[in-house]
DNA sequence: ACGAAGCTTGACCATTTGATCAAGTTTTTT
DNA sequence: AAAAAACTTGATCAAATGGTCAAGCTTCGT
């Protein structure tokens, strides 16, 4: 939902200056409130240093986003749809070893990709969700309700170890956003200063191998799997 | 190390009433800071919240704690000390499958016995870890890089699939710890309003099983292993 | 062209909060 | 017993910060 209406007599495509200036920086506000966000958490974010990171005034950026809840919210919306958008092979009529492998190598993607929005996710979660308890209720919930079902008949067709699913899928999340969200611990215990993109090469395909294992399935021959 | 120096001639045996109430009065302090910083990270956390649940005066907090800042680093210091004091098993003569399950386990516990204390450490370690950089890089790098040795080992006499120890170590660190600092996005799933005992055990199993296969041991006859 | 709506921004304000202080009380030392 | 040290605490302060405002500017609809 937008936070104001605004009333243009306009057409889809013909949009004016004012609706694409709107629509960029609310995106760059978006974006630095998302970085300082993950950096500070809720209390520690300042609207002043996300102004500064986005480029505009205080007052600007309050005159977009009413509230730094507001804002908090609205970062937070967008994260919330990325974690849905992975998992779409866990499907009956996939192959196990396929579909969880390729649902593990998205995910392991996704903190190579966006560690920022994963560190919010995960600090919203440990201080008590107070702003998406309702999501992790109603819509994660109901997601995994369904996975589960699917992996329950691999397991009932003798496809795959008699396992709990829910418990399956709390392992891959746990381990995927752990390189996005203690990247600097893991960096530390290998010497880094940072993670390098054959560190998740590897973290991913070692998961993979032993998760697959673990279910008694055997690793697809082409990892990362091809999309 | 000691906030204040204070000289007192008595003996090791006879402390005074002002030293037990001294020891009493931090420990409750600790607690009470544990559990704020636990919820609300150090900069939601407040002085007057932490002097309240533990029942002093905010002054006399104060008076103890020189600073938040210091509050929370000792807060930390003795959360770093619960996670080095495991794994204490992981040792040439074990049995890898003995050995392992017996960590899992007890990151499970610990898990289910100190929640905020792993929430406490997750929090800094998500927000870049600016307190305790030198614990990663120095203590507990020597600690990974010592039982990545005895991993090798094993590997080297056969006795377990070939992996890198190292992302076995994160991959039960962050599945072990996903219970604490995750409880309410995995109680949500399970349709819980709280994680049950029942969940841990159902957790520390599985995990176990699915690790141990997956590396090509077979889960001891005991679970969960004896001390 | 021109009035209305939307946007920009420096200055400002009220509240929260970490920290201090000073005056008093209790315990310890000698 | 008396001085010193340690402890207690209500009152207070300065800084940080979320949010507002009013005055001016730009774009849009007609």
């Amino acid at each position: 939902m937008a936070i104001t209406q605004h009333k243009t007599g306009r057409s889809a495509i013909a949009k004016g200056v004012r609706q694409i200036s709107r629509a960029s920086i609310e995106a760059r506000i978006l974006a630095a409130a998302e970085s300082v966000f993950a950096e500070s958490g809720f209390s520690g974010a300042t609207t002043a240093e996300i102004a500064k990171r986005a480029g505009v005034p205080k007052a600007n950026l309050h005159y977009y986003f009413k509230t730094k809840e507001d804002l908090y919210r609205q970062v937070l919306q967008g994260i919330l749809e990325l974690w849905l958008g992975t998992g779409d092979q866990i499907l009956p009529e996939f192959d196990p070893a396929q579909a969880l492998s390729h649902y593990i190598a998205a995910k392991i993607d996704l903190a190579r990709q966006r560690p920022l929005a994963s560190r919010v996710f995960a600090n919203e979660i440990i201080h008590g969700a107070p702003q998406i308890s309702d999501f992790l209720q109603d819509e994660l919930r109901d997601w995994v309700d369904r996975k589960a079902e699917v992996i329950d008949g691999w397991i009932a067709a003798g496809k795959l170890k008699p396992i709990d699913p829910r418990h399956l899928f709390f392992m891959i999340w746990a381990n995927t956003q752990t390189y996005a969200d203690f990247a600097v611990q893991i960096a530390a215990v290998l010497g880094r200063t940072q993670l390098l993109p054959e560190d998740y090469d590897k973290a991913g395909r070692q998961l993979a191998e032993i998760i697959l294992q673990g279910c008694g399935l055997t690793m697809p021959a082409q990892w990362p799997p091809a999309e």
